[in-house]
DNA sequence: TTTTAGCACTCTTTTAATCAGATTGCTAAT
DNA sequence: ATTAGCAATCTGATTAAAAGAGTGCTAAAA
């Protein structure tokens, strides 16, 4: 049905769509993609692509703009994946050989590179913290009425929370709080803390539940809090034209806005190394007017996050997916020499 | 120069123009304020006020809009600072009851809930740690290579940085370590950590070079960093009608996003508890379309950061510092229960 | 059979012109 | 000192006309 001639102007209307934001006129494809035929000949075949629900006209006529269905099929057939320049490697490497401290540092950079080379608005998310297994977990005095919680699990994350008291801890039940949990929970995944764990936790510290109980509490507080969402290049959208219409810049302003949603939005389904959402493929309504492109970094079956772009539909995909796929193979290779 | 019934008309025209962000024409004060004066008097002071500076039009035959001399007068001499009605004081002594364990989230609260009262943007910045005491600085062993430093200061806040090592920690460096930083460290300015300071336990310590050195880095680090930001309500803005244009809006876009920026905003002059920047008052040109009020809030004579408003130079004024300042006040009672 | 030239037709965008409405500034009266 | 009244000015909405871009279709060419 779409033969190879048709997708070849598929293609270069995309791409001229991508470039310009306007309408594609069987002139422009002529002129510009050396397809070897009258404008005339593209003509029949813009026809024969939009009545197969590739193109779309905005009115009798205008010039062609791809639909979802059309660009889906670019993205999933006539993309180029390594459509990335020389420079472009070289910055993206010199980026993420960057040495950090906390993983979470290396998922910023990874955030803050990937909008600057593709110049869209890039978000990530932490890995769901209940999947995660507790490796340590460690109390803190601090003064004389407040307690630390470091908990490490597995994936090198740290996660620390304070909880303050009435009244004094002493040193001793500091110990004795590090011996209980690190005993009980040491290679347990994170969502164990629950309340079989509370009651024997309680069984075996009777004399302070009054200590205890406030510490499990928050924890659990701070570990079911939302994953920190990081965000960069907010503003790289507004130069786009799809953004200048107020409706479309208010919708992109109160999703950035809303926690809920973004996450929702990185979170969603994981078929693929690297998934694109395109439009109406978007569960969320709030999305459907958008396309969000989102990979996860891994190192061996562990999850460390997930990283996203949110853009207009008219997402220069080839680049983006090149990107990422650079990105992730680096970070990958990284993690690797970290050999965590 | 500006008499009482001059004084009264400005303000009638500023409120009238905080609601509608229309123009105001001398009919509409003469309807709905009371003034006891036929439309054309209160054209005759309008003509004066402008020639004064205090008023603007839009065109030859429109109606009025405040100049920014005369929101400053209005800010100055004619607003009301208790404009705030007995549901909004109950819903934020509600609010800032919310028993906290650490002293930044009293923070994010206060910024939300004035975001919720008076419907505009709201930013906090944490206090500049610099200028902060050290009152314990601990040092915990996470695993074998990978050292916790965690920083109380006066202020309540805490600070903690993660350190990795390429080879093994002893509890028994770590003993020393918490002796030796916090024998020279405590009670200290956190900018004390200087070269120095740095020598010192070099000398110390000469036995572990190697551990000490990136400890002092990453310290100083951390603690250079930028205070972290709390943006709320980000979208209502986009509700008023001077957002409406793309160049206001992406303006603010800009702005929020830069990080530079908005310290900076949150962090100029301070003569007084309250301080309103409005338009060219404020000294990046980024700002010059927009209205910022801020304040500190503090304990004794200790600052616990500052928290802002950005809206358009049609802002509500009264509202905003009537609903600061009785967050403030609340903050500070809130302060000296906790005796912190 | 496939491709193309050519042209009428459609729709958008731009420009200009007109008109109704709002508000001021000024003059003369109160 | 205040006000009524009115010409003058400007905006914003509406309409009309013209210019431009691109398609679809027909008939000819390859």
């Amino acid at each position: 049905m779409i033969d190879d001639r048709k997708k070849r102007v598929l293609q270069a209307i995309i791409e001229e769509y991508i470039n310009t934001a306007e309408p594609v006129s069987s002139k422009a494809i002529v002129e510009n993609y050396g397809l070897n035929y009258s404008s005339a000949t593209i003509r029949n075949e813009m026809a024969s692509l939009e009545k197969s629900g590739y193109l779309e006209k905005t009115h009798t006529s205008s010039g062609r703009i791809p639909s979802e269905k059309g660009y889906r099929l670019y993205v999933d057939e006539l993309i180029k994946d390594d459509d990335i320049s020389l420079e472009e490697i070289k910055y993206i490497s010199s980026k993420l050989e960057t040495k950090v401290n906390e993983i979470e540092d290396l998922t910023k950079i990874a955030t803050s590179t990937i909008s600057e080379v593709t110049h869209y608005t890039t978000v990530s998310i932490g890995p769901s913290v209940s999947y995660q297994i507790i490796k340590e977990i460690k109390f803190v005095l601090l003064g004389n009425r407040m307690l630390m919680a470091v908990i490490l699990t597995d994936t090198g994350m740290v996660k620390e929370t304070i909880i303050k008291f009435d009244e004094d801890i002493t040193e001793k039940q500091v110990e004795t709080l590090n011996y209980m949990f690190n005993n009980k929970l040491k290679g347990e995944p994170i969502e164990k803390i629950d309340r079989p764990l509370e009651e024997y936790l309680f069984d075996e510290m009777t004399y302070s539940v009054k200590v205890i109980k406030p510490i499990i509490e928050q924890i659990k507080k701070v570990l079911a809090e939302d994953e920190t969402l990081y965000l960069e290049g907010a503003n790289k959208s507004f130069e786009l034209p799809e953004f200048n219409s107020l409706e479309v810049a208010k919708n992109f302003i109160n999703i950035l806005d809303t926690k809920e949603l973004m996450s929702d939005m990185l979170n969603s389904g994981f078929a693929q190394d690297i998934n694109v959402y395109i439009g109406e493929e978007n569960e969320k309504d709030e999305l459907k007017d958008f396309s969000i492109v989102t990979f996860k970094h891994k190192v061996g079956d562990k999850d460390l996050g997930t990283i996203g772009i949110i853009g207009p539909k008219r997402m220069d995909y080839s680049k983006v997916i090149s990107v990422m796929k650079y990105v992730s193979k680096k970070l990958n290779e990284k993690r690797d020499e970290n050999g965590e």
